[in-house]
DNA sequence: AAATATTTTTCGGCTTATCTAAAAATTATA
DNA sequence: TATAATTTTTAGATAAGCCGAAAAATATTT
């Protein structure tokens, strides 16, 4: 039995480990608003409980079982956020917060009911995948924004060209990991295209940004 | 702010207030299968924190502060388990534990929608009453079973006669406290009526039986 | 490679909530 | 009304999680 603490830190290291970095004790404790030393007096109890691998001043990673747990937490909270949204009526900037709550409620069948309750949906608001029930979770690959098409959005998760100048500018632009961005119109003439990001601002974006700028694709 | 500790014990206590008795350190630690020393513990904290009344080997009893965060909690309560049953189709007996997680999500957006999402109900599956967001909770007075009419029913709340063989009797037929009673028919020539206990058994009880047991009547 | 800067860990201490055992207060009984 | 039984409180411990400061390890500069 992983208490809340243990699952948001098994679920933090998941969500690190999926920007590709190398998971870090300072990171962490970044990600989680605490301190270093918090941090690694809970990797300790972690790697206790084999949920992660952990040697000493080399960062950690997720073992089987631990990654199953976070799994199991994202699937709850995704489920969450998707019924927030769909039934509730709230905005899917709004639903994080209540998602973080909801997502320790422990009862494999109300998540599986709940599920089926929202017809098995595959992605919850932010474009994000949910995992079923086996934790199996829908990976798809990764695709430059110019090869979306109009209407369809994804979630940003690299970038090609990383010059200084071009990172300021999608700083600027809040193109950065993990914003949603919209197709809202693709232009012939110069194959700028015109999108939605976050929800909030519209832009246009010239082919060589689209081209470098990697998106998870959000699939219904 | 609460802790969820602490919520569970402002709830414990307005549950034990409302079956009437005075409220001990020894009845709130065995509803809570805690200890009376964990209780006495608890009591100093929410004494200095003003939600309940306390003096030292007196009994407590919950101020106008200590009641609002109890009838928030209950009222979390009451309408997850609404939603667990007429949503998600769980069984009435099986949404207790669920709802007991639940209770604790803070957001009262949330529960708000929640209830506009379920239809305003006015009772739970288990025929309480759901108080509202001002904290007002109707107080049905407590009719014989005997006044209920065909298809009504009821949460026993209390019996008139309370002989040891009575007492033994209803025990046995599971018309304990907190049961749930429906009157499935009413038989004029010996005024005995048939009704179903807890949504499980059914049984024909006599009017002795009918009009010494009290119930809170469930409006919907 | 030595010096310096940064990161990570250790150490001691704090808070919350729990418990057991013993002491104090209250209630029941003879 | 003393005595016994019960209830409640106190005192001292424990475990989880967090923190700041100091020490240790690693990384970066010079």
């Amino acid at each position: 039995m992983n208490s809340f603490t243990e699952e948001n830190y098994l679920k933090s290291i998941y969500m690190l480990s999926q920007q590709g970095k190398n998971i870090t004790t300072n990171a962490i404790a970044n990600y989680l608003n605490t301190k270093a030393s918090s941090v690694t007096d809970m990797l300790k109890k972690l790697s206790a409980k084999k949920t992660i691998h952990y040697k000493k001043y080399q960062g950690v990673s997720l073992t089987k079982s631990g990654s199953e747990t976070a799994l199991k937490i994202i699937r709850k909270h995704r489920l969450w956020e998707t019924f927030l949204v769909e039934k509730l009526n709230f905005k899917w900037d709004e639903v994080h917060d209540i998602a973080e709550q909801l997502e320790h409620i422990i009862s494999p069948e109300l998540t599986n009911r709940l599920e089926k309750f929202l017809d098995n949906p595959k992605f919850d608001p932010h474009g994000d995948p949910i995992p079923d029930k086996n934790g199996n979770i829908s990976q798809q690959k990764n695709i430059a924004i110019a090869d979306l098409n109009k209407n369809e959005s994804g979630k940003i998760v690299g970038v090609k060209d990383s010059s200084a100048s071009f990172l300021q500018y999608l700083e600027n632009e809040h193109l950065v990991l993990g914003s949603k961005v919209k197709v809202l119109d693709k232009f012939d003439f110069d194959n700028s295209v015109l999108v939605n990001v976050n929800n909030k601002s519209k832009l246009t974006i010239s082919n060589h940004v689209s081209s470098n700028l990697f998106v998870n694709k959000a699939v219904r």
